[in-house]
DNA sequence: GTAATTTCTAAACCTAACTTTAGGTCAAGG
DNA sequence: CCTTGACCTAAAGTTAGGTTTAGAAATTAC
């Protein structure tokens, strides 16, 4: 066993049940900053076990990795991160969370009013909200129906 | 104009906001079956517009392309479908939806609990529920947090 | 001291859902 | 007729979030 100078890679992997390959693109990416040891290895704090599992927390909530960084960027940088530390950015998430949540209970009720009618052709379509489309990367506007009602 | 024989890639897509892209890809998928004119060039049903509009409202709720076209397999096939038929189809939407608000509620609950009050660290923590891990196409098993309380 | 693990980097590969490009054809207007 | 714009196919490129591979160096186990 090492004499304790941090966790290696693999042991942050068995501690978190992420692939090491995954921990080094969360490196690369900016969510986590191990230090090296003198033959060049990573080493981890035990602390970085928490911010791992933050992040696959935040991955399930619908983060997205850049997004998960800013939210990381809440933690103090010179010291071990707090549990009031971590009930602060946690908020972040909630909120994020929330509007998620809201959005689809709306569409859900759209969804009983519009095509649950069978209706599903008009502009004035509640599920006519440019607003909740996905922000495609892809170019160009997109809307829902024509305006075509005998379709 | 053409003489009313069906619609061209380019005005449906106009019609439903896609791009001529896309729409093409959806056929590759299996989304859409246009036919042939003498020329060679795809000619689409009115009622393609609200089978498309029916496929970008099942991308918000979060479907893939072969669950939407799973969904769509559901219609008939010789007949234009009726409100009636959509509005069958469109329960099937529901049923998804349902599912993925319980999970994201359910989260955000345990979130409250459990990172609201900072502790995030333990195999007891109703954050660690296997089923709802992204099924990540990647391998290995994913858990939260590791055993040591004390980080 | 040697063998078996781990780890290292860089680059290639993977899936989903599309877009872009290249080179050629079809259709509509004047 | 001829030009312009819409369309065709096939293949390659794109983004996110990783995994896999290859060859080399560090560490650990016996």
């Amino acid at each position: 066993m090492p004499v304790s100078e941090g966790l290696s890679v693999g042991a942050l992997a068995s501690r978190t049940g992420l692939a090491v390959s995954a921990i080094r693109y969360y490196e690369a990416q900016g969510l986590i900053a191990p230090w090296r040891n003198p033959g060049g290895q990573r080493r981890y704090q035990r602390a970085d076990i928490r911010r791992l599992s933050f992040v696959m927390i935040a991955q399930q909530f619908g983060l997205s990795l850049p997004e998960i960084r800013e939210v990381l960027a809440g933690l103090p940088d010179k010291r071990t991160p707090t549990p009031r530390d971590w009930a602060r950015i946690g908020k972040g998430l909630r909120v994020h969370l929330d509007q998620r949540i809201d959005t689809l209970i709306r569409l859900r009720d759209n969804l009983d009013g519009c095509i649950g009618c069978g209706c599903l052709s008009l502009p004035k379509c509640a599920l006519y909200n440019p607003d909740d489309r996905a922000k495609s990367k892809g170019s160009g506007p997109r809307y829902l129906m024509g305006d075509a009602p005998e379709d």
